[in-house]
DNA sequence: TGTACATCAGTGAACGCGCGTTCACTGATGTAC
DNA sequence: TGTACATCAGTGAACGCGCGTTCACTGATGTAC
């Protein structure tokens, strides 16, 4: 049953119009603001893909409470971007599986995965942004030495492609030119390649980002060398100098 | 003739020591300082290639300068950034050139093309960064507009890549599996997919740059998939719904 | 050659701003007696 | 059923900080006479 609003202090209207007037939450739902807070967050993570532009401040504003009230729920704001991205992460790994299961056979699944993968990617500028395309502290310290091998477990969805290439190369759909585990890094380079630069220079005119990945497909399916010209390829290590800028 | 240094005001050493004490320039060299706030201004984005910790202030304590002196070289903070960025593009640019000098022949050149980017990229994550993995403006939105095709043509290294694949074509050694300026995009978010992800999350156990680009090589070049498996890639359109994401 | 003066590279103090965070508080809600 | 009280969601004022930027200035350097 419905409790009657309570009375408004002073201000014109007692009900609608005006910023929203929350409504306090009851006792036990606590975490109803927080929900509230990580939906600010992430939207203007969104809209202003740009770096850190969120702020406590622009968030609570949003929610429409002050500030230090966000402090009942988040330690500090660490720990509200890390919530942002750890939701965003699972809805993102949920979005891979279902794309996955839509094809059968492991290419296909394979294929599926690939384009779950870009179509969130470019639906979801903002969260793909800082979860792939910023460096730095997206998971506590503590946890990334914590299990040595964690680091790509950690990557649930690249170790499901790898799966699905193992299964893929055992049927002899895939050609075994590396290892699984280097095959699907492979592909989710590429397709994170489309993704990131169009995220990233979105003024450039782009084919559609259908025309890429078909590209991409086709050109993993059919080689893109004339037979003679393959040989031009096989000599020693390419990169001079580089520092390998791995586990800086 | 070296003139005799000023005396100190009342500090402790007169000449060596302290943070450098720099030589005010004189009439003419106005221009060294700018070099030098540029080459700090770069440091700092190399080190920090996190987001834009670049400051005024910490520019000018590296330069050795206060902060307003800054102001006498460029006319904001963002004029400065775009000033570092142009310089880094320039730079990049030209190795880029090398890169592609040292083939003969279309094909090597398209690979000392991708094998120079890769090197730059990982040699200067800091620069690449702003460069290639950060929206928005590195160039005066004003630019943006003004030629309608120069978005591409901006990025000269994109039209160098276009024209040395269509003499690939020409002479047999790709196959045209899309047109000319498809393929070099294809080829770009390849490269760009590696040297992103390499530099977003540099804690990943990665292969060697290395053996990733050569996995690529070998893929572009043999196909990957088994020729049985190649029916199941081709059906119409493959991303649902995705906003195109194109020039918003 | 000597002096007065214009030039201009760089200074030092200060501004207003938005930020993350703290602190003591208020007042509605539910519970114990 | 009625009252006193603990709980706890959210407030309002304030903090110190680093930021980009401004302003009037200083004082060495080069030039004109």
């Amino acid at each position: 049953m419905p409790t009657s609003p309570p009375p408004q202090p002073t201000t014109a209207e007692p009900n609608a119009t005006a910023p929203v007037k929350r409504v306090r939450a009851r006792r036990g739902e606590g975490d109803r603001l927080r929900e509230e807070i990580l939906d600010a967050a992430e939207a203007l993570l969104v809209e202003s893909a740009d770096a850190e532009a969120v702020s406590i401040r622009a968030i609570s504003q949003i929610v429409g409470v002050t500030a230090p009230s966000i402090y009942r729920h988040f330690v500090d704001k660490d720990a509200l971007v890390l919530a942002v991205c750890e939701r965003a992460y699972d809805r993102f790994g949920t979005y891979l599986d279902e794309g996955a299961k839509k094809g059968n056979g492991p290419l296909e699944e394979i294929m599926g995965r690939a384009i779950a993968y870009l179509e969130f990617a470019l639906d979801n500028p903002g969260q793909y942004r800082v979860l792939f395309m910023t460096p730095g502290n997206k998971k506590p310290d503590s946890d990334l030495s914590a299990t040595p091998d964690a680091t790509f477990s950690e990557a649930k969805g690249l170790v499901m492609m790898i799966d699905s290439v193992e299964r893929a190369i055992a049927v002899g759909q895939i050609k075994p030119l590396a290892s699984a585990a280097e095959m699907s890094i492979m592909l989710w380079t590429q397709v994170h390649g489309i993704a990131s630069l169009r995220i990233a220079q979105p003024e450039m005119p782009w084919p559609t980002a259908d025309a890429q990945i078909q590209l991409m497909f086709t050109t993993l399916a059919n080689g893109m060398c004339a037979n003679e010209a393959v040989t031009a390829m096989d000599h020693g290590p390419k990169l001079a100098k580089t520092r390998t800028r791995t586990r800086s």
